[in-house]
DNA sequence: TATAAACTATGACGTAACGTCATAGTCAAC
DNA sequence: GTTGACTATGACGTTACGTCATAGTTTATA
């Protein structure tokens, strides 16, 4: 019977060395036998058998399964297939969903395509103001978080910018109006459903990071002048109605 | 701005203390300080950055491409996106390409599996000539061996069986072509071999059960028959060869 | 036959993204 | 002041290998 080295088994197998060394040493493959040298003799009852590890292996079965498959005679094949394909679906399922999402975001991404000047983005604001809003940004908020709602506003139409920002002012204008009101009531709170679905337009955010997201408009200087604007101290009233809105969900 | 201990962000965004701590070694989110006592200390700036970093980590990026993603002011996110999604897509194929292969693999076995019944698998032999046959094969060779084979050529369904057939035809031919050459030659070896890694599809025969299937398929009416259908006393060439082989593997 | 080239074995370490365990220091409460 | 909860860190395990270094073996060649 022919023998092979190790070398000569990798190779016909379209293994490296060190792969076979593994499979000995895991008890995966064992050689034939070895010489006194200690080199690893193999046989082509050895190939065949490797075949069959191939053939489980090219199915992403992890080596200990195959160990367990190709040494137990009587290892219901079929009940071990089934339970594989039924992981690999799932694994599909799950992929499926990933791609989902990315054509998703490409899409919100691609759809403003058209780039704003800076002019644009920040009409209204003066040479200045802007060049201290970008820097402050560069520099004060987590690059980002920041980065991506800068692009993603920066990436807009005009319309879709123009619709957004309505968007937005409606809301900044709503909870002008109602301030006073308590935070925590309905009126409030649907204004604040409509400011969450607002800003998950541009990420989705946790519970948590809502809540932070409220605390935010109050710490920071550009958008707490933001809400300013319309009312003062409205930035703290939205603040307190986006913690009640995170209570609600929190206790849920 | 509100500090967080480590457990708690870790509660917050649902990760491992563990983790946020191998996040902080490999620069993915560094805490916002460390206390005297070399506690890390978060703010809702990390909780804002650690969410961006989650939905890169749903999509399966890899964390060394997060960081740069993240942290990389002028990364072009859409054609990373993309790159991902074509990568994303390429598993995807694959995996069903493997499920593909795991139904017809189950489909192969599900029809060895159901048991013909002798009738069957003799079916136009009379039950005289059934008895004969199980007789003779039982007492002439090593009983052991031969009830093996026997029993697993008895677990095909008339299907599978012809499957088997159409499949192993191809074999059948091989062997035909090279009738007359030593039955231990390479070339004739290698034909055996492709026919053992054919039956293994089926079961994982000993070799002492693979040479038994040889000797049946000189002894079985039926199945010289259908050997001796390409070539006259092909049946018996192949038998050799298969014995041949299995010396072989038996030297070892 | 001596030597160089090619081959082999083995251990150690690295990979990705953590989990687990052990050890030790820290903080808050009773 | 002690207990219990929390934190930090290092070491090791996981999967399926690859890479590198070191050392011994076989083979080819001069």
């Amino acid at each position: 019977m022919n023998e092979y080295k190790i070398s000569s088994l990798a190779k016909m197998a379209g293994l490296s060395v060190r792969t076979l060394q593994y499979y000995d040493r895991i008890g995966l493959l064992k050689p034939s036998k070895k010489t006194d040298a200690g080199y690893r003799v193999y046989t082509e009852k050895e190939l065949l058998k490797l075949q069959q590890i191939l053939f489980y292996r090219e199915l992403d079965f992890p080596l200990g399964s195959i160990k367990l498959l190709i040494n137990k005679r009587d290892f219901d094949m079929v009940k071990a297939l089934l339970k594989h394909r039924q992981m690999l679906e799932e694994r599909n399922i799950r992929t499926a969903g990933l791609i989902n999402t990315i054509d998703k975001t490409v899409r919100k991404l691609k759809e403003v395509k058209t780039v704003l000047k800076d002019e644009e983005l920040y009409e209204g604001f003066s040479k200045k103001e802007i060049e201290s809003i970008k820097k402050e940004v560069k520099e004060k908020y987590d690059p980002k978080v920041v980065k991506e709602s800068y692009n993603s506003v920066r990436h807009m139409t005009k319309e879709g910018f123009a619709r957004v920002k309505e968007e937005g002012e409606q809301v900044s204008r709503d909870f002008a109006t109602l301030m006073g009101k308590d935070p925590a009531s309905d009126e409030v709170q649907r204004i604040v459903a409509r400011h969450y679905a607002h800003i998950n337009n541009y990420y989705k955010p946790t519970n948590e990071m809502y809540r932070g997201l409220g605390k935010l408009y109050v710490d920071d200087d550009r958008f707490r002048a933001h809400y300013d604007k319309y009312k003062k101290d409205l930035a703290f009233f939205v603040h307190k109605a986006i913690d009640a809105f995170c209570d609600k969900l929190d206790k849920k």
